[in-house]
DNA sequence: CTGCGGTCCTGAAGGC
DNA sequence: TGCCTTCAGGACCGCA
């Protein structure tokens, strides 16, 4: 599922290929996908293509904006001019002047776009990794202030931003800490191996180019895979063995989403 | 504040 | 082979 790293490599990619186009028509297939109305966007330059926590934020040259997020399966696609190979699933498609297209491709209909008149960039309520603000200070006290399973804190787009389920659970596996500890019962010294494993583990996915695991819709914004699943310590494995203590990981529920662990060596 | 269950949606996987 | 059931899951919402 697209996370911090995987909604960044698509918004690098996409940087590339359409900043200084002109959106000349917009196609809608799937009418819960789109939010706002089309005309926001037509006719206007993408000027940039930025990110906050998730959600993928597409600056046109009149002041509006797109906003994007995958949910759990949603696509960017590129397709260049007279490039017409086929794609499942497509909802939304964007008409470049050159005659580029960026389709949007969500089987599950989860994700969202949505056209944002006038939009100003409002700073985000929830700290995120790689912002200046995602400091162990801030880190350890919003763990302070909750009761719940530290996991589920780390999820919380109120809280962080941009971690999802692979990522917490590699976490909080790289620092030996069970999903199930209440946030608050962490100490400083494993808030900071925490918050330490988060930036590091979120760096090398972005440099894989994101995590397109077994189940996983995730791809590239040319259709290819990530390769982060080749670097999965705990996700998806359960009935392996730990890679650090040989006890089998273990795949358990917690509020209704799979957790991965090993409840050997992670306390 | 916290937890629980339901909702959206449909491909994939498992059972018979 | 094929039909039917169950599961997964990010964000959100109502309720206890």
């Amino acid at each position: 599922m697209p996370e911090l790293p995987e909604v960044e490599t698509i918004r690098r990619q996409l940087a590339e290929k359409i900043v200084g186009k002109t959106i000349n028509q917009i196609e809608i297939l799937a009418p819960k996908i789109f939010i706002g109305e089309v005309k926001t966007a037509i006719g206007a330059k993408v000027v940039g293509v930025g990110r906050v926590a998730k959600v993928l934020r597409i600056l046109l040259s009149n002041g509006n904006a797109l906003l994007a997020h995958f949910k759990l399966n949603g696509q960017f696609f590129w397709r260049g001019p007279g490039d017409d190979s086929p794609a499942r699933f497509t909802c939304v498609i964007f008409h470049f002047t050159d005659g580029s297209r960026l389709l949007f491709n969500d089987s599950r209909k989860f994700g969202w776009i949505k056209a944002m008149e006038n939009f100003s960039e409002e700073s985000a309520a929830a700290i995120e990794p790689f912002c200046p603000d995602f400091n162990l200070k801030n880190f350890f006290a919003v763990l302070a202030k909750s009761r719940r399973p530290v996991k589920l804190v780390l999820m919380d787009q109120e809280k962080i931003g941009g971690i999802g389920n692979i990522y917490a659970n590699e976490a909080l596996f790289a620092a030996r800490i069970s999903p199930f500890r209440p946030a608050n019962s962490l100490s400083v010294n494993e808030a900071e191996k925490l918050r330490n494993a988060i930036v590091k583990i979120l760096q090398k996915a972005i440099d894989c180019r994101g995590s397109s695991g077994k189940d996983e819709w995730y791809r590239q914004l040319d259709g290819s895979p990530g390769g982060y699943q080749n670097h999965f310590l705990v996700y998806q494995k359960n009935g392996q063995k730990c890679p650090r203590c040989g006890d089998p990981i273990t795949r358990q529920n917690q509020a209704g989403r799979g957790t991965f662990y090993c409840p050997a060596c992670q306390i």
